[in-house]
DNA sequence: TCCAATGTTTCGCC
DNA sequence: GGGCGAAACATTGG
């Protein structure tokens, strides 16, 4: 469920509650839930995998880490709610995330600029921010939430492959040329990811991330956990050898 | 049945 | 104090 993506399918799947008032308040969040009672929700966003209720003079906000989920007008079956919400017209519930209220406007916290899938994604801004790091590998400044917002590791494996760039490889080596097209191509699969999971086709389209064979090689993929923040990489030796 | 995993923060050690 | 690793959170699917 995390991904940049799927927070974006949510803040569409609640448009419902938008301008809504909240009537009541449960679950086992340790926020102090009775500041939400009776407040009208003036809009939900979300930055990369931050889902934002926006309460105009506070905000809410949930991070579905690895296992985190969320259900509308029902309830899980013997899963216990971390933050229920309830509006006239339904309700809204979260499971096993972090909740956090932020004490100020939430336009104060956040900058949408580095956030892949906003109307403000600002990717020369991008560009600047890479540059001021050369020595990182490509594989950590992808996941890097102050860079990529909302890119996650099914995203860096798939953009990966298909610019054919190794994961090891440090952004200083890579041509300028090379980087714009990493910049373009991390939003690109980000709406395209989008896309396929509102249709439940998502798995179907992967390239490389957990595939047997290189859809391009037809020989096995690498399986390695790889730069700094080692989280695991799928990817072809024989095909993505730019700059390693 | 077991284990890994679409994630991030915090703690403790060297 | 930096850097690193492990733990914590706790569900789902292969």
């Amino acid at each position: 469920m995390p991904e940049g993506p799927s927070i974006v399918i949510l803040r569409e799947s609640v448009q419902a509650f938008n301008g809504k008032k909240v009537l009541a308040v449960s679950g086992n969040t340790k926020i102090d839930k009775k500041v939400l009672v009776n407040k009208k929700v003036i809009g939900f966003k979300s930055w990369g995998k931050h889902f934002l209720i926006d309460f105009g003079t506070f905000y809410v906000r949930i991070h579905f880490m690895l296992f985190g989920s969320y259900s509308i007008n029902e309830k899980k079956e013997n899963r216990k709610i971390r933050l229920g919400l309830k509006f006239k017209n339904g309700e809204l519930n979260f499971y096993t995330c972090s909740v956090l209220i932020g004490e100020q406007n939430v336009n104060k916290d956040y900058n949408w600029q580095t956030d892949v899938m906003s109307e403000e994604w600002d990717p020369a801004y991008v560009y600047k921010q890479i540059k001021l790091q050369p020595e990182r590998m490509v594989c950590d400044v992808l996941m890097d939430q102050t860079i990529f917002t909302g890119v996650g590791n099914i995203i860096k494996n798939e953009v990966l492959y298909r610019i054919k760039v190794h994961p090891e490889s440090r952004v200083g080596s890579m041509s300028p040329t090379k980087i714009k097209t990493l910049i373009r191509q991390a939003s690109k699969y980000s709406f395209e990811f989008y896309e396929w999971k509102k249709v439940f086709v998502l798995s179907k389209q992967w390239k490389i991330y957990k595939q047997k064979l290189c859809t391009r090689c037809d020989i096995k993929p690498e399986i390695k956990n790889t730069g700094l923040g080692k989280r695991k990489s799928y990817y072809c030796e024989n095909c993505q050898d730019l700059y390693k």
